[in-house]
DNA sequence: TCTAAAACATGATATATGTCATCTTTTTTA
DNA sequence: TAAAAAAGATGACATATATCATGTTTTAGA
């Protein structure tokens, strides 16, 4: 198995806070696996022993809502952690892991990191920043969620992926996203979100081709975003 | 100006993870203050150089959105630490701070917690737990404020304020809200709100009083917010 | 206590969005 | 490759909620 010390991905992590010891422990305990598009990482009440760190690939991480709809609140790619509030917090995930495409995470066990968190104050404050962060976003979701209009939510949703998941050199985002996934971001009807898509389309904001969409006029998307 | 040593408030927040030495150090450097009902603690982008620790009282933490309204993402009280966030961050603040009531507030210089997380580790840890759980709650509201109607967010809010602020042992709850304020926890028009407000006491969900609101039926609340 | 201002309340109306039904296109699988 | 299944698209319709207007009650200040 492949060792941390020589993994890339540990650099856009806490992990990379880690002295060379802590990181050889890390890695001698560590295990590696694949994940099939579609499958689960984690589910919603799973108890997770530990966290996983994305070597490659996407995912969507999300919560079903009372009413049965799932809500997704994340998307989540290589070089970031999951799991680790439920470890902190030491209880049950309360979100649920799905891949987007075919992954590769390790897991390390919660015994390590707990110690890491002890011990290394560095890595402590890197895994409070990162939290830190998250709440931030997570603010403001709640704003846009509770303030903004469906369609203003949607135009939210391709800017962000534009610009968090545009890898190529073309217009399209590169994360195979369903229309009901979409949906799911934005918390809409999937119906509502495929006549948004196409209004947008129509009015040559966006570009779809089947399943893949571009972002053809950013500009204009902000105004709608933004409610000009 | 008294001292922390001798304050209850300090066993519902992390401080009461520090040492002796560290909380005799943080009550030398602290100043306290008086802030009057409807008073600002703290603006949004505002720089805060450390955190307020409450003593007494209570306020909403809000952010305004793009569109001009305001939302409401919390109600802090007394024994809760404010603008953790920011500090961890090194940011200026992304939420707005009032007073709902008269308060008392006890002011921490940065430097000083800064010090104590890298030197304390049950002071970082019980910090971490503390963002982890507000990482939670965060979550669960984003799933709330994307997927239920106001109808619901209404009753979702008394709930929480009757679990939450009912200190007599009357059914009135204890916050002095105005229906704007409630138009703003739930991410509403006022008209709305009022409106709900009205047919939840006229189904004799709630008792109103012209300001003073109470809940007469929760079980038939818990009903309304999960849409049976 | 009186008056002005703020907060609360309610009606009328417009509109955004959800739901249900049906059809078409794309993807998967046998 | 054909058939079945899944995903995407669109129309008709119902309804929740925002907006604007206006009136009433409560609160705060002189």
């Amino acid at each position: 198995m492949s060792k941390c010390e020589q993994c890339i991905v540990r650099q856009f992590n806490s992990l990379k806070e880690l002295t060379r010891e802590e990181l050889q422990r890390v890695s001698a305990c560590k295990t590696s696996k694949f994940i099939k598009k579609g499958e689960t990482i984690f589910e919603e009440n799973e108890h997770l022993d530990g966290v996983f760190c994305i070597k490659d690939g996407i995912c969507k991480v999300s919560k079903m809502s009372a009413n049965g709809r799932n809500q997704i609140l994340n998307l989540v790619t290589k070089g970031s952690l999951l799991g680790e509030r439920s470890l902190i917090s030491d209880e049950v995930s309360n979100l649920k892991a799905v891949a987007l495409e075919d992954m590769e995470v390790c897991f390390v066990p919660k015994s390590e990191i707990l110690l890491d968190l002890q011990k290394n104050s560095n890595f402590s404050m890197s895994v409070l920043k990162g939290m830190a962060g998250n709440l931030k976003q997570a603010d403001n979701l709640i704003v846009d969620m509770a303030q903004k209009t469906v369609k203003q939510r949607l135009a939210e949703a391709l800017l962000y992926l534009h610009r968090n998941f545009n890898f190529t050199d073309d217009e399209f985002i590169d994360v195979n996203l369903s229309r009901e996934d979409f949906a799911d971001i934005i918390g809409a009807a999937t119906e509502s979100t495929i006549r948004l898509l196409s209004d947008f389309k129509k009015k040559g904001l966006i570009l779809i081709k089947s399943k893949r969409i571009g972002i053809l006029n950013e500009l204009e998307l902000e105004k709608v975003a933004k409610d000009f």
